[in-house]
DNA sequence: AACCAGGGAAGAT
DNA sequence: ATCTTCCATGGT
């Protein structure tokens, strides 16, 4: 076993950072202890998990990190990915104090973007989740998982995109997956499998050539190409207009009739940049209980 | 019971 | 290219 103590030198709310992912009921989260189990797969077949304890405050972020067998180095720089311990929160939050959403990065300092915890994990959970609440949305993917991915000391690690890809699509339906979903989900597995989507690669590319390539994928929309972006990879620039959380928090903070139309949106975001993906995750956080 | 949900495809213009 | 309609399925 290994531990290994991380101080940051900025600000990071951990805290709310656990609050999210207690809303996927498949990661292990204690928020009173203030610790996370992190599946982490190193390659196919190469399952670790990462125990993270916050031993500080926002102001003064502090981790315990813990892990069972070796590759400790590899282990802690994906943890730091994940939880993107290198981003300059403090620089974004005075960046958007000369912007109208100041008073909602001065209600909520050192909010993170937490990844998910990794490129085809994001793709699945963001294509299932496509217009579906929230609840019901969890409940299909975990229903996914606990079905074709593995539990690993009461941690869940997706399926890889081979398994998912010899699904029948009946299979899901049993889930309660549309017809539709279950197309989305199991075609993409297998444009994986057959190499003709390659998300690694795709990672290295500009946001905008990313999201020209994965709309081209049937059940891939816009909306999901932000989404992936924005948490599967770690974007800094990334505002969803078409996300009915980011309209209905706007129209709660601007104290507007209805809710903003995509082109107001952009409009408003050219002052966000380029941390749009900061101000979204603001915005979610100013309408979530 | 109607409308909504952290959309998308397919068809119409 | 942009607008409309339909699709699915549970939640409130």
């Amino acid at each position: 076993m290994w531990k290994e103590i991380i101080t940051l030198d900025g600000m990071f709310d951990f805290d709310y950072s656990l609050s999210r992912l207690s809303f996927d009921p498949l990661i292990k989260v204690n928020q009173q202890d203030r610790t996370v189990y992190v599946p982490v797969k190193l390659m196919e077949e190469d399952k670790h998990i990462v125990k993270i304890q916050a031993l500080g405050t926002t102001e003064r972020p502090k981790f315990a990190l813990e892990g069972e067998n070796e590759e400790q180095e590899t282990l802690v720089h994906k943890i730091k990915e994940i939880f993107q311990w290198d981003k300059p929160l403090e620089a974004i939050q005075h960046h958007f104090q000369k912007t109208e959403l100041a008073p909602l990065f001065r209600k909520y300092p050192g909010t993170p973007i937490v990844k998910d915890f990794g490129y085809y994990e994001a793709l699945m959970k963001t294509i299932i989740h496509q217009q579906l609440n929230m609840k019901f949305a969890y409940t299909l993917s975990t229903r996914f998982v606990q079905k074709y991915g593995e539990e690993v000391d009461g941690v869940w690690f997706y399926p890889s995109p081979d398994v998912v890809a010899d699904i029948p699509y009946e299979d899901l339906r049993e889930l309660q997956f549309s017809q539709r979903k279950a197309e989305y989900i199991i075609d993409t597995s297998r444009a994986i499998v057959e190499g003709k989507l390659n998300l690694n690669e795709l990672a290295s590319k500009s946001d905008d050539e990313v999201i020209q390539s994965l709309v081209k994928i049937r059940g891939i929309g816009h909306w999901t190409a932000e989404n992936w972006l924005l948490f599967g990879v770690g974007r800094n620039n990334l505002l969803p207009a078409a996300d009915i959380g980011i309209q209905n928090a706007l129209k709660k903070f601007l104290h507007l009739e209805s809710k903003p139309h995509k082109d107001d949106i952009y409009k408003m975001g050219e002052a966000w940049s380029p941390y749009r993906s900061y101000a979204s995750i603001v915005l979610w956080r100013s309408i979530e209980g």
